[in-house]
DNA sequence: CTATTATATCGTTATATTCCGATATGTCAA
DNA sequence: TTGACATATCGGAATATAACGATATAATAG
């Protein structure tokens, strides 16, 4: 069954774009200084929350609920590695997304 | 490209039931009393406000709202017969939604 | 252990959404 | 034209979401 909480993850501007930046992580992120971070981007498609706080140009704060927001309801996937958080896109769910629309909706 | 609206329409429990009742209006529709009214439904798959508002348990004001936001992003279509609007579900829409998570998101 | 850095959580204020009742508009029948 | 009915729009009160700064937790470096 389809859950309404999905939908409100994806009416926001800046949560759409995060889904989109973690398409292409090493072309949309420019800003890391760390080989680890750097390592996890290429191999994992992950970003760490810093990243995506400098792209969004939100609140740290603000983009960490986002994110939580959005794994809650299987829109991406959370890695802890050392201090930093990798999140990436939870392509199961997404696939299992688009499913549903075709067939509840 | 995607826009949020869609989502924002999406996000609210009874806002999806509709578009659910309306895949099956004769099942889901039971109070309909008047001809016109049951041949715009069993021809065009078009529900009238009235039996919307019935089946939602919702304020007809707040129903009438609810279906200019979903014909607006283009998850409705209305079509007015006399004192009647009928609603229906906006198949060409749905399928671009469909085809639109599936390339951008 | 302490300081530093990364992320998460909390409390708050501004803004948006939900949903209502009242009212306006549109349509037909008498 | 008036009345009755269907729907749409308006204005408002309750609730939810947006987004912030301050603070808590987690991990590492020294």
């Amino acid at each position: 069954m389809i859950n309404v909480n999905v939908f409100k993850a994806l009416s926001n501007p800046t949560r759409l774009d995060i889904l989109k930046w973690l398409k292409n992580p090493e072309e949309e992120i420019t800003s890391v200084s760390c080989e680890t971070v750097r390592y996890m981007m290429t191999e994992k498609g992950g970003i760490c929350v810093q990243d995506l706080v400098k792209k969004a140009g939100l609140a740290q704060s603000t983009v960490s609920s986002y994110l939580a927001m959005m794994e809650q309801c299987e829109l991406l996937i959370s890695e802890r590695h050392g201090k930093w958080t990798y999140y990436r896109r939870n392509e199961a769910g997404l696939q299992q997304l688009g499913e549903q629309i075709r067939e509840e909706l």
